[in-house]
DNA sequence: GCACTGCCGTGAATAATTCATGAAATGCAC
DNA sequence: GTGCATTTCATGAATTATTCACGGCAGTGC
């Protein structure tokens, strides 16, 4: 089911929306502050956010821009609950990279209508659409999405590994210990670092902007892709 | 202008196919079955194939099976439409010789942006700018683009070993074991380098930048045409 | 907010493999 | 022995793997 996540400061606002959401079988995560929502959304994100345009510290504004720089969340919708009717916060709202805007006090059926709209839209246009990355291990051949990628050893087997664990987190270490076969706390990880881009200019298709192999800073990279593995004797 | 042939049971997907292709300047032809593709490609082929990959009595990878088997449409391009659940449909689809893939629901700029560049590419290639290679087993006689080459046995069964899976890596000890019965870790590499600097020699147009056979740094070599065996009795 | 710390991205330099190539040596049929 | 095919050898070139260096940005603590 899909999960949508409120921003608001103000406790009674979420727990409206919540409750309309809900009823409508959506799953909903709450975020009291913009801050509170980058951090819950550094894991996982919603299929939709719900921000309330304005709010102490970090507003709506503010907050969309920086989903919008991060790749994870540059396509999830963002609907706007706006205040007070200066057109100058719906304008901004809008070139922040927001989808959408509700006046508040709004109905609960225009919340769910747009709401609606806007996953429907998303689910079409991708955002579902995960990549294919097709990966032959006997032959030491991938593709991404039919294309074929020339790819090195020791790049076709980093890209192994992270495939076989798709949409997981995988340490420095991690792969220093998986591909390289060092042992723990050996080797460098710049040497991983710059494989990482080799495999990104080969892979994606703004290496500027990796959609399939992301980086969780202090953590590790991550593949976005749906994994095929072919063993096709 | 370049003609398209929609393959689909779906009315409703054809028509919105169809549609797409018409507003960008293609010329399309529709079929609401396998069969019906079949019969009239009989007479005249299209430039390119979007195909459902689901389809009642005979499926998109069957269809695409029997295009593959026909002189005629060999080489056209073949995009499926795919449901975006089975993977395992994916794969078939592209080990069927198939070229691309989209998943449904898709966008229409996607569909002509694939469109187009699969054209382009099998334009730009002439009819597939593959080269066709040609082997009697039988006579010990190899034909390059009609033009004979005069090769001796080793050489002959270098290629001819090869060639029963183009596209794909040999490895400098698959060779040795495959043509010259070396058991596993005998042998030198040097050897199957040289004969392959040889074949090169007689076989590429231009030796020093090989495109029928070509090397993978590290893990062997692959040929990189279409190869046709006559067993011509 | 503001500076600090450490991680990441990137290009360049260096090391380690592997490959291409010509020449020489060996084997084989006549 | 002669001529040809095959194999081995040696060396320079090319590709790939790794290390190093530095600028910039993210996360953290104040």
């Amino acid at each position: 089911m899909y999960e949508i996540m409120i921003v608001d400061d103000d406790i009674q606002m979420l727990d409206m929306v919540e409750l309309v959401l809900r009823r409508e079988g959506f799953t909903v995560k709450r975020a009291s502050s913009g801050f509170d929502a980058l951090e819950q959304t550094s894991d996982q994100t919603p299929d939709l956010f719900v921000i309330d345009a304005m709010m102490p510290e970090m507003d709506g504004i503010t907050l969309c821009r920086k989903l919008r720089a991060h790749p994870q969340t540059s396509n999830t919708p963002i609907i706007f609950l706006t205040g007070n009717t200066s057109s100058n916060n719906v304008v901004d709202a809008l070139n922040s990279g927001g989808d959408d805007f509700i006046r508040k006090p709004f109905v609960p059926r225009e919340l769910i209508a747009r709401v609606r709209a806007h996953i429907r839209r998303s689910a079409l246009y991708g955002e579902e659409n995960v990549p294919i990355l097709r990966i032959v291990p006997t032959q030491f051949r991938a593709f991404m999405e039919s294309r074929e990628l020339t790819l090195t050893r020791v790049e076709f087997d980093l890209l192994k590994y992270m495939c076989s664990a798709p949409h997981k987190l995988h340490s420095t270490e991690d792969l220093l210990a998986g591909v390289w076969q060092y042992p723990k706390g050996v080797g460098d990880a710049a040497l991983v670092r710059n494989h990482i881009h080799n495999l990104r200019r080969k892979i994606e298709d703004d290496p500027e902007r990796p959609a399939v192999i992301q980086s969780r800073h202090g953590r590790g990279y991550v593949v976005k892709a749906r994994v095929l593995v072919d063993d096709e004797a």
